[in-house]
RNA sequence: GCCAGUGUAGCUCAGCUGGCCAGAGCAGCUGAUUUGUAAUCAGCGGGUCGGGGGUUCGAGUCCCUCCACUGGCUCCA
């Protein structure tokens, strides 16, 4: 007999060589029914794989991760027998579970699966599944593994088997279908009773973009289909906050084919939006101790030699200009410009620190197939600032930004995000990185140490450093769930050296500065399509376009509505009438549309009191107030956001 | 850049296997209406069907090519 401790402690004996399966079912039917997998001493298993000796057990359902996994995982395996048996032949590469679903990369030779084929795939699918086959867990000898892959002529999996470990390799088989993995899996394919292929893709094999592009192909699959039918509608649901479609409804941005691909041109609403994030810059940095700087578009190739971004990052900026036999590139980054501001400002101790702020212009040549509404764009507006300061200042100037982040994040209400910690690897020192290796760890154990003192989640990444120092990236979702680098915060040591910034002591001695780049907003396009996502373009009202729409009952309460509307223009409040001779309820339904946040209604009622209907966008008619009322309401609202 | 898909009026979309197929709704304009919290009525004007080339008696419809967009891969704010 061997014991089985369960989650809550609690300790069953069994006859050795049971299964987790098993102890589910002499807990419950219904528990056995429901259970994926089994997490056994700390690895995840199959459910009928025996245990041999003492162990913890947890029984993994579909609420686990861990249990999806195995589900999605089975899955793959699944569709990878209904596709080998529509193309025979076919040769396969890696096939996980991912967040959502799973795919699997496959080589089809000659043959293209297009999504047109998911549709049978599928259907062989759900048939398979109806069989009940078993996932049945084999090892083999990696002699063996070699010889019966190379003999299915399948160069990938015998390239994956090469590199693993003789003794671990097990191989499953459900139904018609043999593949290396190593697990776990479903009990039977009967468990899978919703299945939908979502969509073809190329994939590069191992991700490396010199090898051979194989077709991935993703689906998702439940144990029931009300499951299914949840998810897709939570992803059309998803789809009405893209800002692409936001953005063409609220008139805040367009892209021309004759201007450009990846080269948005903001319509007057989106204008309106910048402003005000331009104006929530300024106020913030200048209460920071920032100073504003302007600088061109362009440079000359020399200044890029300078800084180092060329040759590496030439292939990231658009092709230079020749003239008068020099060489000029459109910037991709402000840095450059900003410590030629430096070298000409010659600072002294007594000025440090330094922190030159520039809402600058930048055009970077992405790849077209990268472009993405503006999340993704070749010309975009930074939120960019470099601080320059002393050795000694650096940890309050580091934690001085971190705090500056957080209280924008607040500002927004954004909450869901990551901080990903990016930290150099030895290794690489003097290769990918300068080789200044007490400076690396030095200032790595500063942010480190903020992040924790802070209390902000964040993930730490091994060899990611940018080559000048460590560096902090602010990651998010959009609505489709595309993962994205919204702020950046970068720590740099080696480009002050390279454009021989310096200053002088206290000891009267030159010294270094150390350089923060920092772009807390990031960039108005990328910032601006997250925030509509964010908002699903119910933007509050110290940032929407137009913050108050004023709505004549008839034509003939223009005159009035005109008069309010010049007085809420003159108290800088953006606001204007329709005009149209509409009825009330179809100018309240398209402002409503347009999603502005107040619309206010003139009457006989109100113009007889100098007062407004005011109707909030989303909540309804909140109450008749007077004018100025309702001005000092709009302007505490945006009290609160700027003075904060 | 690579793989797969899509491209019809400002927007959302119909147009089956090539032949009275160039349409609808919304938006726009004009007129009537003067309206009390999510669509008043009527009329009118919009498209060389993404660009170019080809097949055919005949092409939104089939083929080639370029461009753009969408979903991925790679790469990044």
């Amino acid at each position: 007999m061997i014991t089985i401790t369960l989650p809550d402690n609690s300790q069953k004996q069994f006859p050795e060589g049971v299964t987790s399966y098993q102890v589910a079912e002499s807990i419950s039917k219904r528990l056995a029914e429901a259970v994926l997998a089994a997490k056994v001493n700390d690895e995840v298993w199959d459910l009928n794989r025996p245990i041999a000796a003492d162990a913890k057990l947890k029984l993994l359902k579909w609420d686990e991760d861990e249990g999806k996994m195995a589900f999605w995982h089975s899955s793959a395996h699944l569709m990878a027998e209904a596709l080998e048996f529509f193309y025979p032949g076919i040769k396969f590469g890696i096939g996980p579970p991912v967040e959502n679903g799973f795919y699997y990369d496959v080589d089809t030779g000659d043959r293209v699966i297009s999504t047109e084929d998911l549709g049978k795939i599928e259907e062989k699918m759900k048939d398979l599944a109806r069989q009940n086959n078993g996932y049945v867990r084999k090892d083999i000898s990696k002699k063996d593994a070699l010889e019966y892959f190379q003999k299915k002529g399948d160069e990938y999996k015998t390239e994956l088997i090469g590199e693993l470990e003789d003794g671990k390799i097990t191989l499953y088989t459900q139904g018609n279908f043999i593949d290396l993995c190593r697990g776990p899996h479903l009990p039977n394919t009967g468990f899978i009773k919703a299945i939908k292929l979502l969509n073809v893709a190329g994939a590069y094999w191992r991700g490396d973009e010199s090898r051979k592009q194989l077709t991935r192909i993703y689906g998702i699959t439940f144990p029931q289909q009300k499951l299914l039918d949840d998810y897709l509608k939570m992803l059309e649901e998803a789809k009405k906050r893209d800002h692409r479609k936001i953005g063409r409804e609220l008139k805040l941005f367009t892209f021309d084919d004759d201007v450009g691909s990846g080269l948005p041109l903001w319509l007057p609403r989106g204008g309106a939006i910048i402003d005000q994030l331009e104006k929530l810059a300024r106020i913030t940095e200048t209460r920071a101790g920032y100073v504003r700087v302007r600088t061109p578009h362009i440079a000359k190739e020399s200044m890029y030699r300078t800084s180092g971004h060329l040759p590496y990052y030439a292939d990231s900026m658009f092709p230079p200009m020749e003239l008068e036999g020099g060489k000029y590139y459109l910037k991709a980054m402000n840095c450059p410009h900003h410590h030629k501001i430096y070298l000409s400002l010659n600072p002294s101790y007594r000025d440090l620190p330094l922190r030159l702020a520039e809402y600058g212009t930048c055009y970077r040549y992405e790849k077209s197939g990268e472009l993405f509404g503006l999340m993704r764009v070749r010309s975009l507006q930074m939120n960019d600032a470099h601080i320059y300061c002393t050795r000694q200042q650096f940890a309050s100037e580091f934690r001085a930004v971190n705090d500056l982040y957080l209280n924008y994040f607040k500002i927004f209400g954004i909450d869901k995000y990551v901080m990903r910690f990016s930290t150099h690897h030895p290794s690489n020192l003097g290769k990918k990185y300068v080789d200044m290796p007490e400076l690396w760890i030095e200032t790595e154990n500063m942010v480190r140490k903020v992040l924790v003192e802070s209390n902000i989640p964040f993930k730490e990444v091994s060899d990611e450093a940018a080559f000048y120092g460590p560096k902090i990236d602010v990651q998010v979702w959009s609505a489709i769930g595309k993962e994205f680098t919204l702020a950046t915060n970068q720590v740099d040591f080696a480009q002050p050296v390279r454009f021989g910034l310096s200053y002088i002591n206290k000891n009267n001695q030159a010294d270094t500065p150390i350089c923060i780049h920092r772009a807390p907003l990031g960039t108005h396009e990328r910032f601006i399509g997250f925030l509509i996502e964010h908002y699903a373009g119910n933007f509050p009202a110290w940032l929407a376009p137009d913050q108050a729409i004023v709505l004549p009952i008839s034509e003939k309460h223009n005159e009035r509505a005109s008069t309010i509307s010049a007085f809420l223009n003159n108290s800088d409040i953006r606001t204007f009438i329709d005009g149209s001779d509409n009825k009330i309820g179809k100018k309240i339904r398209d402002a409503e549309l347009m999603k502005i946040p107040y619309m206010l209604i003139i009457g006989d009622k109100e113009a007889a009191g100098n007062s407004v209907a005011v109707r909030k966008h989303g909540a309804g008619d909140i109450g008749i107030m007077s004018v100025e009322d309702f001005t000092d309401k709009l302007k505490e609202e945006e009290r609160i956001v700027f003075n904060r």
